[in-house]
DNA sequence: CCTAAGCGGCAATCC
DNA sequence: GGGATTGCCGCCTAG
């Protein structure tokens, strides 16, 4: 039994780590099984050009949550790679938990000899392979009986709760930074709505300038966060807070929608209550909760690698996405308008 | 009554 | 200099 633990400043002990521990064992052993909730992208990308590379070993790989939480499509693509070539080269498998979540880190490491490492812990295969934040990670190495238990475990588990990832077609896909799922107020919407709304747009239609100011805007982070009256104590605002304030020369325009409220429904599906307040009706934000707004125009910033958080939204970054303003188009549905940021 | 952030509008800026 | 505009701040009200 051996705890290993990762090793870096201010933290340095004279522990080996699962990453240095993995690279030997991948040499050593001829067979690896994993069942593991989280994979990413480059991990399982990284997986199979080390095992293609050197010949093995085999793997045997259950995804425990993706299934439920949704792939990106980097994910999915990685996944049914690394799965074909497993199949093809009979080299093992890739599989997907579908019966239940499964959140463990279970490792077991098969030798020639058939004498049996595992490792279970806080590990997953993106801190072993490429982790390039710095994530402290805790692991505990066991041998013999135990090591045999989480091995039978990882079969058995894989049995009982998933498939091979092939056998399966209706995947929850999900957006690179899926900030916007799960928020109170806010809905996916379905292609065939989205389609409904495409089909049923009106010519009245604003484009509105997603600006670069300093301090407010998209950049309301930037700003004096909200004093308290009490003891002055100021509370920071959050990243995502945005608004977008929109010129009089728009929101004078007839059937601009003054002062009100009204569902958007936007061009990657998502739908959630916008609001116009304030002098001339230029504040254009997500009612109830600021943040709705920014995450679903800074996410996108954000996906595209023009924005890195922290960073502040200027006209470069505008440029780097392909697009600085969003249009607001009125549909033929009642309080119902049409979002467009796409790039 | 206290807390918190939504959103209403103060006030800086420009002409 | 004051009217128009809107960037930015924190008052106000709901829970």
């Amino acid at each position: 039994m051996e705890l290993l633990l990762s090793n870096f400043s201010p933290a340095k002990l004279e522990k080996r780590s699962f990453k240095d521990f993995f690279s030997i064992q991948l040499s050593e052993c001829n067979l690896l099984r994993i069942a593991s909730g989280y994979i990413s992208a480059e991990s399982l990308v990284d997986l199979k050009n080390v095992i293609e590379i050197n010949g093995g070993p085999k793997v045997e790989l259950m995804i425990g949550m993706h299934y439920f939480d949704g792939f990106t499509k980097g994910q999915l693509n990685a996944a049914i790679e690394l799965n074909d070539f497993l199949l093809k080269s009979s080299m093992g498998f890739v599989s997907v938990s579908i019966a239940s979540k499964f959140h463990g880190k279970m490792y077991s490491f098969i030798k020639f000899d058939n004498t049996i490492n595992s490792v279970i812990g806080s590990s997953n295969l993106g801190s072993i392979l490429n982790s390039i934040e710095k994530l402290y990670e805790a692991d505990l190495l066991v041998s013999g009986k135990l090591a045999e238990d989480i091995n039978t475990r990882i079969i058995d588990l894989t049995k009982k709760l998933a498939v091979n990832i092939d056998d399966l077609n209706n995947f929850k896909i999900i957006e690179e930074n899926d900030l916007l799922s799960g928020n109170e107020g806010v809905e996916r919407v379905s292609k065939a709505e989205l389609l409904t709304i495409l089909n049923n747009l009106l010519e009245l239609s604003f484009d509105i300038p997603v600006k670069s100011e300093p301090k407010s805007n998209m950049n309301v982070f930037f700003g004096k966060g909200r004093k308290s009256p009490l003891n002055g104590y100021i509370m920071p605002r959050s990243w995502y807070e945005v608004e977008i304030i929109v010129s009089k020369s728009i929101t004078s325009v007839s059937k601009y929608p003054i002062n009100q409220e009204f569902y958007v429904v936007t061009d990657d599906g998502w739908k959630f209550k916008c609001k116009t307040s304030g002098t001339f009706s230029k504040n254009f934000r997500s009612s109830n909760d600021l943040k709705i707004l920014g995450k679903w125009i800074k996410g996108r910033l954000e996906n595209s690698g023009a924005l890195k958080v922290g960073e502040r939204v200027d006209s470069e970054i505008l440029k780097k996405y392909g697009r600085d303003y969003i249009t607001l188009t009125a549909t033929s549905i009642p309080e119902v308008w049409f979002l467009d940021y796409k790039s």
